[in-house]
DNA sequence: TAGTTACA
DNA sequence: CGGA
């Protein structure tokens, strides 16, 4: 973290905190490494269950990963386009995360399941719970990098007043405690370039499965 | 309802 | 809201 970027973690709802710039210095080896993942297992737009294709591409790496299609939201060991498991997450990455969480007051954080993201200008994600975990006793740790990107945080339910956060390159999220099943999204994102992802916003969310 | 659209 |  340069001088420029000296703000801190700024706890933005109970248990929910934004850790501005945090990985900005990683950012270029976790992202080389996400894109051997992706060779392994590639991109897709997965389809709700009332089977409409989200406008995300996504991919996942570790034990299990995030899959939703017409039967449901579940996680798997297994790549449902090929039947192979996922590639394993980066050690740079589970590495970093167990340590974020642990700043964020959630100590012992053993991540298996890091669900892969890709926005493309227009791409959103509507508002949604993190439900699909055994042990909601675990958080939640959201990577961004690239494209610039609107939050949008709510409570425990889809109404009310919402918070909007912005996320930049390098910027890291971590939510558990009484916020663990709160509903958040994104906003569509706008077009731009970044140096390191060009057209694109990659969301790296590491969870226990 | 991790989806889209209509309308005040 | 309504298609699957």
């Amino acid at each position: 973290m340069s001088l420029l970027d000296a703000s801190g973690p700024i706890e933005f709802a109970p248990g929910a905190w934004l850790l501005p710039n945090h990985a900005s210095e990683q950012a270029a080896d976790i992202l080389a490494a996400i894109r051997e993942c992706v060779r392994q297992a590639p991109l897709r737009h997965f389809m709700t269950p009332g089977n409409k294709p989200m406008s995300v591409l996504s991919s996942n790496c570790g034990d299990f990963g995030w899959v939703s299609d017409s039967k449901g939201y579940r996680y798997q060991a297994t790549d449902p386009k090929s039947d192979k498991p996922w590639p394993d997450i980066p050690s740079i990455l589970l590495n970093d995360a167990t340590q974020v969480a642990e700043q964020a007051g959630y100590p012992e954080f053993l991540p298996n399941a890091c669900l892969i993201n890709v926005y493309k200008p227009g791409a959103k994600m509507g508002l949604h719970q993190d439900r699909d975990e055994s042990d909601l006793n675990e958080p939640v740790v959201s990577y961004s990098f690239g494209l610039p990107a609107r939050f949008i945080w709510a409570g425990q339910t889809r109404t009310g007043t919402k918070q909007r956060l912005p996320l930049n390159h390098g910027d890291v999220l971590v939510w558990g405690g009484p916020s663990r099943l709160n509903y958040h999204g994104i906003d569509k994102l706008v077009e731009g370039t970044h140096p390191l992802t060009q057209q694109t916003r990659v969301n790296l969310t590491l969870r226990k499965a």
